[in-house]
RNA sequence: CGCGGGAUAGAGCAGUCUGGUAGCUCGCCGGGCUCAUAACCCGGAGGUCGUCGGUUCAAAUCCUUCUCCCGCAACCA
């Protein structure tokens, strides 16, 4: 079986993610729920980056340790996803034990190679923030003096002592890499943006050790440095799969290069020229693609707890459902673009998208079943001409998806699926079961019709498991089939002659706008 | 001239690579139907495709000018 490895970002455990980073675990899931449908030995890793200094002031603040923060701030990340209802195979913490000594391991093989070197780091330092900032950090103020960002008060210049990484070593083969891998990189339009911003203008060696803070791995050969985080964080998608430095276990051999790494836009640099020079250096194989999606943003701009606008997923799949939050997710996020989100526009996809053309589908077809042949669905083969393009639609359903998944275009493989729930409604209308019930010589073609029908729906509701999982599960069950392989819609038809439905149920009520308490 | 992306009906987007009657969803107007969650189906109105110019028999699509919007600008997760 050929497998399939795909990665999310690990999100930072400094607090509650929002809307904005639950998408992404959201997006992999249907990714990765999609390829073990179509066959894939499929891996999905996620977790949560827990070192750095935001972390350790963040605790201080509380009055707990680091760890105790992590520890909560992680369980809460988890929980969030698995109330999204996604499936992970590993939920990875860059706190545990052999991940640190893995990357300690790492960072020790580069010394030694010498791609990683000691150096004097020189940078901007606050004496009362006790933080350093980098020369594009720090801002002049009217007088002409270099302030702090974070409090206005002068900085100093100071150096430390820091190990630093060889990029530069590797710029022509990064360079040369990317533009014989166009795939590498996706959206193709990043792709330009690190070649000509960053690679091109040429690599300065990157600083990989902090000392003015100790939450991090400890350079074990030089204990006062802890790993800069990215390092740490970035090395996730191998230690935790099995790498070590002499060459790493079964799992890893078989489930590495990754197939995909799918990050936020706003990280492609440090996945597209960091970690593949990391890689370089480790002498093992680069990930196939690494794609950066765009944000989730809201109406009033980008989601941040100063503005007040933040969204949890939680609070909306209390409200709505999970299978609504997904829905909007997968479905209202351009391929390019950032996509809003509004509550307003949540609601409108669920009463347009959800309620009407979906649940009303499946009820109004189940209802007509129960009402005419007390749920006994059979196929009498009284096909008529106008039966052909609603099958067609249905058996191409299964290139469609596929072609807009392999794309990763799943707003476009979602439409395809409801293209078929469209046409199954417009069916019910040319067909007109409710006139053929009045006719007693038409009793067989009106069988023929709603087996059409069903068999539509089971197929739909086939490749809407990927994206709206629950949904598509109580879909087989009022339907009583088990029938829900890829395999099963190449053929119109598999839906077993004769069986039995159950009583519908709604699967989206609609939402009164004006009776709401939002 | 820092780099890159965008500007298409009231709203949100596709189409631009590979020029050839401008498309989808929602909203609006009108009609149909009554199996169904006041749902469903059909029809219609609405766009000189940001701007100036060019190439061409033909440009949303290729080249050029300008305007506006948005990201990124490195060791910050």
């Amino acid at each position: 079986m050929e497998k399939y490895y795909i990665s999310t970002a690990i999100a930072y455990a400094s607090g509650k993610p929002h809307i904005g980073n639950t998408y992404e675990i959201v997006l992999a899931d249907a990714i990765a729920r999609n390829k073990r449908l179509e066959g894939y030995d499929v891996y999905l890793q996620t977790g949560t980056d827990e070192h750095g200094e935001k972390i350790q002031n963040k605790a201080k603040e509380k009055g707990i340790t680091p760890q105790q923060y992590v520890d909560e701030a992680s369980a809460e990340i988890k929980r969030i996803w698995d109330l999204m209802n996604t499936t992970y195979d590993k939920f990875v913490r860059t706190t545990d034990k052999e991940h640190e000594e893995i990357v300690q391991h790492i960072f020790k093989k580069m010394y030694e190679q010498d791609d990683i070197y000691l150096d004097k780091y020189e940078g901007w330092y606050c004496v009362p923030d006790e933080s350093f900032w980098t020369e594009s950090q720090v801002v002049e103020n009217e007088d002409g003096v270099k302030v702090c960002p974070d409090c206005g008060r002068p900085v100093e210049k100071k150096s430390e002592e820091s190990y630093f990484f060889r990029l530069s070593k590797y710029q022509k083969q990064l360079e040369e890499y990317i533009e014989t891998h166009p795939d590498f990189i996706q959206p193709e339009s990043r792709k330009n943006e690190m070649l000509n911003n960053f690679i091109k203008p040429g690599l300065q060696d990157l600083c990989v050790s902090r000392t003015a803070f100790d939450w991090g791995i400890p350079v074990d050969f030089d204990p006062k440095h802890v790993v800069y985080v990215w390092l740490d964080a970035l090395t996730n998608y191998i230690t935790f799969l099995g790498y070590d430095v002499d060459g790493g276990n079964e799992n890893f051999k078989k489930f590495w290069p990754a197939d995909l790494h799918l990050i936020g836009k706003d990280i492609i640099r440090f996945h597209t020229i960091y970690w593949p020079c990391f890689l370089f250096s480790l002498g093992i194989e680069l990930p196939k693609k690494v794609f950066g999606h765009p944000w989730l943003i809201m109406a009033d701009g980008k989601m941040s707890k100063s503005l007040g606008n933040v969204v949890y997923a939680d609070d909306l799949v209390e409200k709505y459902g999970v299978d609504a939050v997904r829905y909007y997710f997968l479905h209202e996020i351009p391929f390019t673009n950032d996509g809003v989100f509004t509550e307003d526009l949540l609601i409108e996809r669920i009463n347009g998208d959800l309620a009407n053309i979906l649940g009303n589908l499946v009820n109004r077809t189940i209802s007509m079943s129960n009402k005419y042949f007390d749920g006994v669905v059979e196929n009498t083969n009284v096909e008529d001409i106008m039966d052909k393009p609603l099958k067609d639609l249905a058996t191409s359903l299964g290139d469609k998806v596929k072609n807009h998944m392999d794309e990763l275009r799943i707003q476009d493989a979602i439409d395809d699926v409801f293209e078929l729930l469209r046409a199954s409604n417009k069916y019910i209308d040319e067909t007109l079961p409710w006139v053929l019930a009045k006719e007693e010589d038409k009793q067989d073609r009106l069988k023929t019709v709603l087996y059409n029908l069903i068999e539509s729906i089971r197929i739909a509701a086939v490749y809407l498991q990927a994206f709206l999982p629950e949904t598509a599960e109580k879909i087989f069950n009022q339907i009583n089939t088990d029938l829900t392989t890829y395999e099963s819609t190449k053929e119109f038809g598999g839906y077993l002659s004769g069986t039995k439905v159950n009583n519908p149920e709604i699967l989206f009520a609609r939402i009164d706008v004006n009776k709401d308490d939002k």
